[in-house]
DNA sequence: GCCTCAACCGACCGACCGTGCTATTTTGTC
DNA sequence: GACAAAATAGCACGGTCGGTCGGTTGAGGC
């Protein structure tokens, strides 16, 4: 790898780690660059514009979640212990005992859902991925007969996000406690329902 | 109510729903200020920092939210059509069929949520007070005999907010159309479990 | 030893930010 | 209609923003 490449690298890392903290919009190029012991033109001479860089710090916290979460599911055996696996390491992810400090799609879910432009378009394409990733192991589940014939994947993957959504806010501004034991007992509820 | 008084109101109401697209840290007073055909040092007179502002405005987001959610429901009769009631508002609420263009309370808990101050505190006592409200509804549905007797409100409450939260993304974001019968249709299976 | 080229720097630009200060205009009261 | 008070405007300040530009550095190939 170039020393180009390494830098750029380290550029989106450290990007990352500051988008959880104030945000994507919020990661000034000036704050960025010191932070990295970088000039400022230093920095921005590795992307064309600002919002190419939010794409790739975008793209590099997607290429993580899928590292952290997925793969670790689809070692898995097909099937209730895949889907169980996806649900704690989204915890996991959730609570920010992955990389980066906490969810950060939800909060751009917030910040880029009125406005338009590649950053929001890979937003969506990658959510809709998650939501997809979660019903095709609830499908796995059906097939292995761990989950009913008839669940309704589409239904159990927004249930199984809301889920994590609610924790998120519970536990990181409302600090409360209990969060994670009411997450694992929702998610039991939804795990009855969709058993035969 | 004097000129002054009112011109402060069309302030907050308009920063509100400016706030509901660019987010409450990005109205910025000069931007605000202009909306309204006002200098922006007559516009900054009337609060003492745009901190302060900010907390108006949240305030009156609170107001609204009470007015247009919880109002409504508290008209209806104890038990399950109240928590029904309430439901059916906060969807109405979050899809920007009430006042502001989307439930920016979501939108501040991923803005505020690591940004410590009286905003952040505000909100935090805001979103407890709601918890709080779904789950004395729900108390009263259990006690006309509408929900179990050993219904866990708390729980309910954290489920019910999920299923919202989740509405949001997958309407606005991912403007999925069936968004809205989904919310509804997992809102059935939490009342369902709800029952005796 | 020299040349090249990617990597990086410092200075700078125009725009906008929140926030004071001092007029000036508008409002409400007698 | 005069006058005090309240409301608003004008203006300037120090900062930060994303972005540009012309240069300097240093390592690798010849």
């Amino acid at each position: 790898m170039s020393k180009g490449e390494q830098t750029r690298q380290e550029i989106v890392e450290r990007a990352l780690a500051l988008a959880g903290e104030v945000g994507l919009e919020g990661v000034s190029l000036g704050v960025l660059a010191a932070s990295l012991n970088l000039s400022k033109s230093g920095l921005f001479a590795h992307f064309k514009s600002k919002e190419a860089l939010q794409v790739d710090v975008l793209q590099r916290a997607i290429d993580n979640f899928i590292q952290d979460v997925v793969v670790p599911a689809l070692k898995q055996p097909r099937g209730e212990p895949r889907v169980v696996t996806l649900f704690d390491y989204y915890l996991g992810w959730v609570h920010g005992n992955g990389r980066s400090g906490s969810c950060f799609f939800m909060a751009l879910t917030h910040e880029y859902d009125d406005r338009p432009g590649p950053v929001r378009d890979l937003l969506v394409q990658s959510q809709r991925d998650w939501y997809d990733t979660i019903a095709r192991a609830a499908r796995t589940a059906v097939e292995e007969g761990h989950f009913r014939a008839d669940l309704d994947l589409e239904q159990f993957a927004y249930d199984f996000v809301g889920i994590g959504m609610v924790f998120q806010q519970v536990a990181k501004l409302l600090e409360n406690p209990r969060a994670e034991m009411r997450a694992r007992s929702a998610f039991a509820a939804l795990l009855e329902r969709a058993r035969p």
